[in-house]
DNA sequence: TCGGAAAATGAATATACGTTCACTCTCGCT
DNA sequence: AGCGAGAGTGAACGTATATTCATTTTCCGA
């Protein structure tokens, strides 16, 4: 009934602050090399290369590949979920604004995780099928406050979607596309650009009549 | 001076035809082989197979499977060039009953290579520099018709864009994503209600004043 | 009918990569 | 100081798969 050792409590801290510390290592290390030379580069050998550990090691920390990728995955939606919902409380109560916050955040992330933030459009023999699911069940979470904002809108008679969900999706999608069509887009836009222009043409087709003025400053497009 | 044989006429028209019946029977297999088991299914012995013939022979026509699959996206790309101009024309002279006949044909062909039509958006690490630069000029080709109605639109009073290009981009990229987003979609939509309300919303966003009525019909969202 | 050139075959080769494991190293405890 | 458990190593293994090539088959013209 007594514990083997009495030092379980300490020993399983710093166990705990190991694990950390070596995913952390990890997953840094696979955006930095998916970052650098596309996700096609993600190699275990390259992968601990680029961490300077050991192949081995990596099977301490991760079952497999796939969990390594799913991590990644993980990490980037992570950062959605705390980024995009700060960034639409700053910016008020007013629903097209918090919409256009959201947006601008979700583009925000992409563009700073190009290549991680796509890795789901990646027909992966690797990842397997609850895997899969599991990850478009987050990110279809992940769009929740841009779903909330066009609902919110749309109940305060500033937006008129007949299908809230399909804009909601379709701002995802143009975000993603940022990065998707990265090739297509860097060569006319900067990223705040591509914000601002895509937000302007999304609006236009949701805005209530009559409130053209009240967010002139949203619909206007780049020089 | 002389050609050492006198028959070269009829060898060289007997070897066309045969090249172009073995391409074709091995775009065919691959495409079936992408539709059915997803494009990560396509190995050359997979092929091989699939077509009926030996690994060695896709050699003979194919210099390597960089170049299979370069073939099997342009004969896509070449199904919308043919394809969507044919539905625009069909549609008549009002442009933005061109601009929708053009969306629709692009889903529809998008619908039936579904693979295929989205074998660009894979980091390929096979794909060399070249030929991706090759199918990212004959993607933006292909949009052209997209564009054009777009232009003629704007030009004829009845659009509202301040950028035809990046109307004619998402458009293009909403096409694309009936493909790539297709566990998402097909929840809730069939590809017809899918073009309908993608369709509907667009024309919210660039339709001119006052044209509503005139354009009823395609501005109704639901099943 | 026959010879040979082109077409086709498929076993073998080369390579890349995920995964394993026998071994070494580190460090906290006695 | 010495020991032992857990951390870390990296060569080796198995597998998948692109590519090659020695060999066989097909078929057409003489």
């Amino acid at each position: 009934m007594s514990e083997p050792q009495t030092s379980i409590k300490p020993h399983d801290a710093a166990r705990q602050a190991l694990v950390e510390h070596r995913s952390r290592q990890l997953l840094d290390a696979a955006a930095r090399l998916m970052e650098r030379d596309g996700s096609e580069a993600v190699s275990m050998q390259a992968l601990a290369a680029e961490a300077g550990v050991s192949v081995g090691l990596i099977y301490r920390y991760f079952g497999s590949k796939d969990d390594v990728l799913l991590a990644v995955i993980t990490d980037v939606l992570g950062a959605f979920s705390t980024t995009v919902p700060e960034a639409v409380e700053e910016a008020g109560e007013d629903p097209v604004r918090r919409l256009a916050a959201a947006f601008a955040a979700y583009c925000r992330v992409i563009d700073s995780h190009r290549h991680a933030a796509v890795l789901t459009y990646r027909e992966s023999k690797s990842l397997d099928e609850a895997g899969r699911d599991r990850i478009k069940r987050l990110e279809v979470e992940t769009s929740e406050p841009l779903r909330a904002a066009v609902r919110d809108g749309v109940e305060a008679g500033k937006l008129v979607a007949a299908d809230p969900d399909l804009v909601a999706y379709n701002l995802l999608l143009l975000a993603h596309a940022w990065a998707l069509k990265h090739w297509y887009f860097e060569q006319t836009r900067t990223l705040d650009s591509y914000i601002r222009d895509q937000l302007a043409l999304a609006l236009r087709a949701i805005l209530a009549d009559g409130l053209g003025d009240a967010y002139a400053d949203l619909l206007s497009v780049g020089r």
